[in-house]
DNA sequence: CCTATATACTGAAACGTTACAGATTGTCAC
DNA sequence: GTGACAATCTGTAACGTTTCAGTATATAGG
């Protein structure tokens, strides 16, 4: 019964803290601090009291102090390029992110660094700020100076494609060798035998393991390959557009496409008409479409679905699941493309 | 000359705080942190010799000391519907915002809200739980409720569309009114007499705009309307496909249309070609786009641009602007849309 | 009855910053 | 020489949280 004096302030002003709930049930901040968190030390009525008030009141742990105190910041970070990212890879990894995070107290924050930037300065910021306690990146490269630096300094991260340093870190990737090899494979089987593929830019993991893809199913088919590379998914679509023309005008042309990106192909198929030639009849093409909007261009296109959301979601998990302690090694998964789905009237 | 005891911990340790600076430069925590921000009680020899050692080291203030001890969180937040935000509009809108506070201390946190959710408890957790300095909302409607409770609570945020309540607050628009006139200008004078309008929905603001430019410029141009407000632009691309087709089959259909969104319109142009009729023969179609993609899809297409990028910059920099002290009713932009385009093939 | 130990709670300090209320100079008027 | 005043600089407290080092009370062992 000594509640004498210091009760200043509080009560019903602003919005409630340690402090308030305190003063409500009558006992001491860390009492209540540790009450909240299930500390072992707490007697299990004074648990439920500071609970019950807790959540009657609204409270809300101040995330600015508890992140001073303990240097924990709650946030996650998803490093982009903001010229090159494909456009509904933006969006759907942010919703899968989102997805996952809804229930936790993490917030999002996006980092965006620009073509001209050296790709390692926004993760040394956030680094050294402290600004996040997990980061998420994508345009993986085989030998990522990013991943190297994080796992040097120990902040948890999850790569979107994986490295090839014989480092051990959380990813997500799809199986883009598995996509080339069965987008081969359906063109072969529907009598195409001169294959071109668009691959990713060939400083990005998923540029080899496309290719590989490629042209391993390309010896097993028994098929040949045309050599496309002066252009890769990043060019503009003119370029694209462009050189699939040129190519189209040879003596020696393909007879099927297989494209990594989905905007890409577009510029391809107007490539291909610009030469004069036909969509299904003179060529086919396999495209990756992350929305079911390809279909709708031309009925002719085959399409192999790849889904950022989910992308977004495990790559979410990853993080999450490395700052709880989870073993990076542990952290890893690879999505497996769908089958060649041919145009389907819908309904 | 009396710097006797109490320097138990910093040099090289961590990173930088004002303890290191004044330890550093011999002065006061005090006068380090007013000489970092310019306060006029400070030498201007002190002022300089304090930020040039700040700069020396690397100094960066502590996002949660600043953020414990004023309340300034130095965060943008950007609230989004994680079902209904046009794709593209989403990876625009955030370089956009990105661009312009990529050198303000300013971090973008993405703030998502599903369907299922009153669209008004992201804004609540923010404005409750002090995340943000300033909010950026979309899908605005004209009666907003969260503009209402924001504009109550006095926190900053721009709205990527007008409302119509009477209150003043920024925003920035695309001039949906002249898209649509100019659409039905456009299609007139191509000799298009009954004209159908795929509008936004019909809580959103802009969809009054749309369909008020498209009404005004019917009676103009002496044109008339086939309804077709079955659906929206925020309907599935199926629904869109079918609802058009069945629109095309009946006698009295139209013969040409106004879309408002460029997936929906990749549905309608579907939609006209499952009911037999040809684009540029029986039917003309104007869009609006916000990536250059349209014009591969059909060469036949009319197009008009909207620029989320440009709207992102416009909206980040009107919160901050907000936020810095500047009237709300000076925050406030239009964007013009171009001329109605016509296929022109690229170079 | 005294001491040891477990249980349940508590105050003080610290994280890095800024605001408030001084403190120490030097200059100038008179 | 004194008082007033401006120009510079400084220590303390506070923002809300967690951790450290206790303190009080009850229970048990001897």
């Amino acid at each position: 019964m000594d509640r004498d004096q210091t009760e200043k302030d509080d009560e019903g002003s602003g919005r409630p803290t340690l402090k308030t709930l305190a003063f409500m049930t009558g006992l001491g901040v860390t009492t209540v601090s540790r009450a909240l968190k299930d500390a072992p030390e707490i007697g299990a009525e004074t648990r439920r009291r500071v609970q019950l008030v807790a959540r009657q009141i609204g409270y809300r742990p101040n995330r600015a102090g508890v992140r001073l105190r303990t240097g924990k910041t709650n946030v996650i970070s998803l490093v982009l390029n903001t010229e090159r990212e494909i456009m509904s890879f933006v969006s759907d990894i942010i919703y899968g992110v989102s997805e996952v995070i809804a229930d936790t107290p993490y917030h999002l924050i996006v980092t965006p660094y620009s073509r001209s930037q050296d790709p390692l300065d926004p993760i040394r910021y956030l680094v050294e700020t402290g600004s996040a306690d997990g980061v998420i990146i994508s345009r993986t490269q085989p030998n990522d100076p990013r991943a190297r630096y994080m796992l040097e300094r120990g902040i948890p991260f999850a790569t979107h494609g994986r490295t090839d340093m014989g480092l051990i870190h959380p990813y997500h990737d799809f199986d883009n060798y598995a996509f080339a090899t069965e987008a081969v494979r359906h063109l072969a089987g529907i009598g195409r035998r001169r294959l071109a593929l668009l691959a990713p830019p060939a400083e990005l993991t998923y540029h080899s393991h496309t290719l590989n893809g490629f042209t391993d199913a390309l010896s097993e088919v028994g098929a040949s390959e045309i050599p496309f590379n002066t252009v890769s998914v990043d060019h503009s679509i003119e370029q694209i557009r462009m050189r699939t023309a040129q190519l189209m005008r040879r003596d020696v042309r393909p007879d099927g496409f297989v494209s990594s990106a989905a905007a890409a192909t577009l510029a391809i198929v107007a490539g291909i008409e610009d030469a004069g030639l036909r969509l299904g009849r003179d060529v086919d093409v396999v495209s990756k479409q992350s929305s079911d909007l390809l279909h709708l261009f031309r009925r002719e296109l085959l399409v192999v679905n790849e889904n950022f959301r989910l992308a977004g979601a495990e790559l979410a998990r990853s993080v999450l699941g490395w700052i709880g302690g989870a073993a990076p090694g542990s952290l890893q998964s690879l999505s497996m493309p769908t089958e060649v789905l041919a145009y389907r009237r819908p309904d």
